[in-house]
Formats: structure tokens, C-alpha cells, sequence
DNA sequence: CGACCGATTGATAGACATCAACTGTCGTGG
DNA sequence: CCACGACAGTTGATGTCTATCAATCGGTCG
């Protein structure tokens, strides 16, 4: 963690210049002299996978790695109820209903701002608020899609859609429009509980895409999808 | 359709004051001169069960009755994947990434603003906006408590849960602490396209909690809950 | 090396889906 | 008034998808 009360202006702006332009526009919302002034009092954390994050109200953007969400049930049963992916970003202003676990899948570089800065920054710039509430229904969009996924899809719809929603997230760019490979930040227990299947499933329809030809697997993480419209014929939607 | 635009201020504040109160502190975040423009510009709809709500960006409080969101694959299966109960509040700034059809499922009395008005006040009023955002993070956590029950519940919690949930939201009040009553307002297909089940399988579990004594079934649509808490070991969380 | 963990694969079981028959209710029209 | 069909719902017989139980494999670490 480094505290950064000691930058100067035009080195912050250099700073957030790299992450701003990614991050869908939260910190686009404002002005130079907020990003400064929030720039100033950000501080970084490198959190190693398996970490639990604190769920204090601190709002931090993603700079690099993948991190779930989990609910549980009350004999041990969990959903993955969500991930970020970098460059996103992360934060709950008002407490949750229900209890949510935040966990670093991979190691992870966050960029956190204390909550009163962005919440004294919402006054003065409605911009910025409506940025959040984009993003908060950018996230309900998902878990949407999710739970029409969890109720109706066969087990290799949902395998399928899951393998392009992670393309879509962390594929090396510069790849040739129709094709893609990643490394799977999960393991199999976690596409289990993400897709409401168990492990033994999600490796049997791994194994038939493969065999049918519809994605290669190299060292059990490394995922090679050839052909990624041919990937989506096969998610149902 | 009512318009309003020749109501007096203390004729506006005594309509509101009623819903103002359910609703949550959504109209409470403004301040009395803004809610007389707002209800100017409101107007009232009434809605025939079974017909879709016109997607437009407007908002509108839901004054009485039950509306579905519901989003499809492309071979018919279809997911709900949310619904509102009044008092709660509709209406969906920005476009979502998906379409998802909103329908009522009984006959719904709404109370409509036109988006810009509401955008204005955004601006003006920050609270506003904070309120609209802890609205939005309120239906996320709804969406991820149903992604833990479609992935991960068996078919008896996923009902158990379901009838719960269908119960806080419209019980009439004055019963009992631990026991209630309530019409359905949904249809088993309707109910199984929530839960992610087929008719016969809710049918077949509702049959069987009435015959467990859990709850009782008159005229298949009229529910009773004898012991909320009973039913609440029943639903795995 | 042995223990452990993630993963794969096989055999079997079980939960829920599918197919089908039937009931009761409602609205329509002869 | 009753026949008729349409529709929501229930219940039974059977099928199938995915879970469960179990064995094995390869890699890593102490």
C-alpha cells in the first residue's frame, strides 16, 4: 500500500491517464482539479489470490486480476454470484441485504478511494453519481442474464456461454477477430459454483467441447477457442 | 391517463404524502417545491393484466399490483428475472445490454414521470440520484439471492423460498407475527418460470408442503402460510 | 518419496423433466 | 340450458440429465 500525498498534480494526471480511458468513464466524470484531489488520496494495494477483500465501503478500481463474488447457503452450498474483471471496478455504498464474500481469484491490484472523498464528489458532480448508478445496473444487467442462464440452460449452454463471457473479459487483445485464447483464472470447483453444477460436470462437458472441437485445452487453464461464433451457437441465446 | 397540470400545491402534497411514505424515501429525497413539479408532470396509468409496459425511459411509482421482468433464449425458454410489488418503483435510466420485457401480471396502477423531469432534479438534488442508485443496488442484491437459489437450491426450497418472498411483499397486514395469507398473483407456468423448474414439478411441491402441513391451498391461487418461521427451514439459507 | 490437490473418467443413483391422462372452471354459442 | 372447447392445474408413468460415489492420473510441495 502507498500513499501517494506527496505527488504532484501533472504525475497524478500521468497516473490515472492509463486507467482512466479503460475504465468506462467513472473517473472521466471528473473534473482535473477532483482527480487530482482523488488521485491524492488513493493509495494502492496488491492483495494475493485466495484474499478475502475487506468489505469496508471503499471504492477501488481494478487494475489488474479477477475477483468473485459468493453467497452462501447455510450447509456450505455456494453460488458465485459474480466477478470483475480489470479494468472494472468495485465498491457497495450502503450495506448489502444478504452477505456477499469478496475474494481475489488471481492476484490483484486494486486503486482504492475512501468513501467520503467519492461520496463529497457525488455532491458536486451528478455526473459522477449517474456513473454509478450506470455501473450498478451494468452489474444488474448481468446477474440477469445469469440467472436466465442458472434456470434454463443445459449444462453445456452454460459452460459455453460462461467460456465466452471470460474471452470477452480477459482475452489477449491482437488476436484475429473470430478466435482467442486465455488462461482460465478459476478452477474447476469455482465454474461449478458459478454455472450451479458440480465439478464433475463441468469437466465432462469441458472434455466433450473439446472433443467436439469447439475449444482446445492446454495444461488444464490455458483455453484456445478456434471459432467464437461457432461458440455461441451453443449458449442458447 | 391523467394529466395534473391544474392541481394546487396542497391538492399535490396530500396525493403524494399517501405513496411518499411506502415508497422508500424515493420522492422523500426531494424537497416540497420539487415534489409539486413532480407531480405536475406525473400521470396516472392504469394497466390491464397481461400487457407489456412500454419500454420508454420513463419512471413511475407502482401504485398498486405485480409486475415480471422476464428475459428469453432464442428457442422460447424464458426466465423472470425480477418483479415488482407495490409500492416499489420502475423505470430504467440508460439502455440495458439485453432486452428484457416487462409485463403486468395483474391489473397495475402506475404513477409516471417523464425522464427529464427526473434527470433535472438528479442534477439539482444529489440525493436524488444516491436514492436512485440505492434502488438499483437493492434489485442487484435481490438478482444474486435468486442466482443462489436457481444454481444451488433443490426444487421444495427454491418454492419455499419463492412463497416467502411473495408473502413479505404483499401479506395483508394484520395477521398474526408468524403466520399469513396472501392471493398469488402468478400462475404455475409463471412460477416455474422463476424458479427454473416445469408446472408440474411447483405443482407437484406445492402438493406436497400442503400435505406436510406447511401451507394450505384454497382455489389453487389462495395461499396460506400457517408458520413463516416452519417455512423458513425449509429454504436452505 | 508420499501426501495432497486439481482434474478426468467411469458406474450408478436420483431429482426433475417429459409425456400423457384427467379434473375442474370458465366463457361461448348453438 | 347444456355442449363444447380452451385453459389452469393435478397426478401418474417413464425418461434423461446431472449428481453422487469412486477410482485414477498428473503435478507440486514438504
Amino acid at each position: 500500500m502507498t500513499a501517494r500525498h506527496d505527488v504532484q498534480q501533472a504525475d497524478v494526471l500521468a497516473i490515472c491517464k492509463s486507467c482512466e480511458t479503460r475504465q468506462g468513464g467513472l473517473c472521466g466524470a471528473l473534473k482535473a482539479r477532483q482527480l487530482v484531489e482523488l488521485a491524492k488520496a488513493s493509495s494502492r494495494h496488491e492483495i494475493l489470490a485466495g484474499t478475502e477483500l475487506p468489505n469496508d465501503g471503499t471504492y477501488s478500481s481494478l487494475l489488474s486480476g479477477v475477483v468473485k463474488l459468493t453467497r452462501n447457503l447455510s450447509d456450505g452450498r455456494q453460488q458465485i454470484v459474480g466477478f470483475y474483471f480489470a479494468p472494472d471496478f468495485l465498491g457497495r455504498p450502503f450495506e448489502a441485504k444478504r452477505p456477499i464474500k469478496t475474494e481475489a481469484l488471481t492476484n490483484v491490484a486494486l486503486c482504492s478511494f475512501p468513501r467520503t472523498v467519492i461520496d463529497r464528489m457525488i455532491d458536486e458532480t451528478p455526473e459522477l453519481g449517474r456513473q454509478l448508478l450506470r455501473h450498478a445496473l451494468g452489474e444488474l444487467d448481468d446477474a440477469r442474464d445469469w440467472m436466465a442462464a442458472l434456470g434454463r440452460k443445459t449444462a453445456s449452454e452454460k459452460i459455453a456461454s460462461f467460456l465466452l463471457m471470460v474471452a470477452r473479459n480477459i482475452a489477449a487483445s491482437g488476436h484475429p477477430g473470430n478466435s482467442t485464447s486465455f488462461d482460465l483464472p478459476l478452477t474447476r470447483a469455482d465454474i461449478a459454483d458459478f454455472l450451479g453444477l458440480t465439478i464433475e460436470t463441468v469437466s465432462r462437458e469441458l472434455s466433450r467441447l473439446r472433443s467436439d472441437g469447439a475449444i482446445r485445452i492446454a495444461n488444464k487453464r490455458q483455453i484456445s477457442l478456434p471459432s467464437i461464433s461457432q461458440l455461441e451457437q451453443r449458449c442458447g441465446d
